[in-house]
RNA sequence: GCGCGCGUAGCUCAGUUGGAUAGAGCGUCGGCCUCCGGAGCCGAAGGUCGUGGGUUCGAGUCCCGCCGCGCGCACCA
């Protein structure tokens, strides 16, 4: 049990003798002032109405009633409104980095998640060109969002949704058959809507050369997945199910889908086509279905999409997409709340992140030569390396837009972010390459904790000891930028620690103690770069 | 026009889900340093948190109006 644990428990009890509701739930946080102690509750302000007195009397009346020496706390101070500030001893507060080196690699983690299932779909591309930035973003959330999950407990499904039926591929098919054409001597115009890279001409040079038999529409569409695919691994992204939507056709499942929407009672005809009557669920206006040529808008088959998800018995489903997306949140939930099937509101979850800006060298890079008409995620990767690619579509907030930085990726200087927290890993372990000692060796016992008491020392470990409680808050909001953030403050406060104290060739005591603090950083560095997706070099 | 998102230091952005005197990096100014692993370290200046109201012990954070920017408003995805 952590120090601030033992202090709720014993607030508890305090506040229960003076008469609060059975409920009282006590809010521990760290005061960014350290003049106000390691630890502090609001719980006298908030007791204030339900006890009918001052904030500053109730604190002091729980201060009476506590016996807080177990927990390690030398003073308790009421301050301002009603705060109470509590000390811990420097040792006993260092003492917490015996959690650290024993739960190592499963550090930070937790089990709230309790074994439930959560399907996580991103990227989910059209299957007409090479990824975007944006799905390169798209790639990095779903990823790190289904990192977090796990580590807290949650058994994720990755999955990804190929947009292989519909208008886009129709649009792909004649846009390679217009290039095939003149490949072979018959000028053609890409239509309307087509696509115009380099790389439609590259797959009609190849169809022509080889072709294996198969429709234009089919060759390109594999091809073009298998370059997708090709982008996710250079991204060191994997999936555990491409769901198709042509088998969503194929068996059936959009009919049965229609079939059910119809039957609820919630469509109407109307000039030819088929309408849900969305507006009962929260749109602003009613939805076609169904298009009076006979075909399905792509809503309908989004529908027939997540309905396999709810039964596949994924209570929980959150989708990354981008923001431009947005407008389909409340078509699908509607979809399936008209189907009256039991599903939740809210489901499924969406993440919706805002576009992304690519800088070089102070201009915004819009063309790729592959692409034509936008930049790539494999060209982001080829020129500044995977680590930074997803470091920095992790650092910001899923909902602010994203200036992607190409030429502070790629230095390999103290200002690169990820060069920084990486940096500090690696100093971590020079300290035990050049001590000639095992990391994994590294034991907790017989350690004189109250030797760090260093203000860098204190700092640094209670950073360490809040990762657990920062990867529960990132997983429960869904926000990897929490970690990357964190992890930025925790590598800058390794770096003041490992400039100002020397672990090696010191007193032994101190040597041993100082060891112990290396190891936490080292191995909370590593984790927190592991859910990010992030590799944690051991030198550099 | 309607919907969603954003607006925090000169610049790029954090802000633990309503707490105390709003933080970091870069840049600017002043001063140290050459250290297990590399120009690193210390300090200073810099703010009406877009704006006007509201909610309460307490608001950058929640609610309403307005301004600015982005995205979306198809029988496209």
């Amino acid at each position: 049990m952590t120090a601030a644990d033992q202090i709720r428990t014993e607030l508890i009890r305090a506040a229960r003798g003076l008469g609060a509701p059975e409920d009282v739930d006590p809010l521990m946080e760290r005061p960014r002032e350290s003049s106000h102690g390691d630890w502090a509750t609001n719980l006298a302000m908030v007791l204030a109405k339900p006890l009918k007195s001052r904030p500053r009397d109730i604190a002091e009346r729980l201060r009476d009633s506590m016996s807080l020496e177990s927990a390690g706390v030398s003073k308790i101070d009421i301050a301002g409104p009603g705060f109470m500030n509590f000390w811990i001893d420097a040792g006993r507060i260092a003492s917490g980095l015996r959690d650290i080196i024993a739960a190592n690699e499963s550090y930070g983690g937790s089990k709230v998640g309790a074994g439930r299932v959560v399907n996580v779909e991103f990227v989910s591309a059209n299957p007409t060109g090479p990824l975007h930035v944006g799905h390169g973003r798209q790639a990095a959330l779903g990823d790190a969002i289904s990192t977090l999950l796990e580590v807290t407990g949650w058994n994720v499904t990755r999955e990804y949704y190929y947009n292989d039926a519909g208008v886009q591929i129709d649009n792909l098919a004649a846009s390679v058959e217009a290039r095939l054409s003149e490949l072979r001597g018959k000028p053609a115009q890409v239509p309307e809507g087509g696509y115009h890279g380099e790389y439609i001409r590259e797959l009609a040079e190849r169809y022509n050369a080889t072709g294996e038999g198969l429709s234009v529409r089919e060759f390109a569409v594999r091809e073009l997945r298998k370059e997708q695919d090709l982008d996710l691994q250079a991204f060191g992204v994997r999936f555990d199910r491409y769901f198709l939507e042509s088998s969503l056709y194929t068996e059936g499942m959009v009919e049965d889908t229609v079939r059910l929407l119809v039957a609820s009672g919630k469509t109407y005809e109307h000039e030819g086509a088929l309408w849900l009557r969305t507006t009962e669920f929260g749109d602003d206006k009613d939805r076609v279905m169904r298009k009076s040529d006979g075909t399905y808008t792509y809503f309908l088959p989004d529908v027939a999409y997540h309905v396999t998800k709810w039964k596949r018995g994924f209570r929980r489903a959150i989708d990354v997409q981008g923001a431009d997306h947005h407008s389909t949140v409340t078509r699908v939930r509607a979809g399936l709340q008209a189907l009256n099937m039991g599903v939740t509101e809210k489901y499924p979850e969406y993440v919706l992140h805002q576009m992304v800006t690519v800088m070089k060298h102070g201009e915004e890079v819009k063309i790729s030569k592959r692409a034509g008409s936008y930049v790539t995620v494999r060209d982001l990767v080829n020129e500044v390396g995977r680590d930074a690619v997803r470091y920095f579509f992790l650092m910001r907030k899923s909902d602010s837009q994203l200036i992607f930085n190409v030429d502070l990726a790629a230095s390999q200087s103290e200002e690169n972010p990820v060069y920084y927290i990486q940096m500090a890993h690696a100093r971590m372990c020079g300290i035990f390459r050049v001590g000639e000692i095992d990391p994994e060796s590294v034991s907790a016992d017989n350690v004189s904790f109250e030797l760090l008491s260093e203000p860098e020392e204190q700092e640094l470990i209670k950073a360490l000891l809040d990762f657990p409680s920062l990867v529960e808050s990132a997983a429960e909001t869904l926000e990897p930028q929490r970690i990357a953030t964190y992890l930025l403050e925790t590598a800058r406060l390794a770096h003041l620690w490992y400039h100002k104290h020397h672990v090696l060739e010191q007193a032994e005591d101190v040597t041993r103690a100082r060891l112990v603090l290396a190891r936490g950083a080292q191995i909370v560095l590593r984790n927190g770069l592991q859910i990010l997706g992030i590799t944690a070099p051991e030198r550099m």
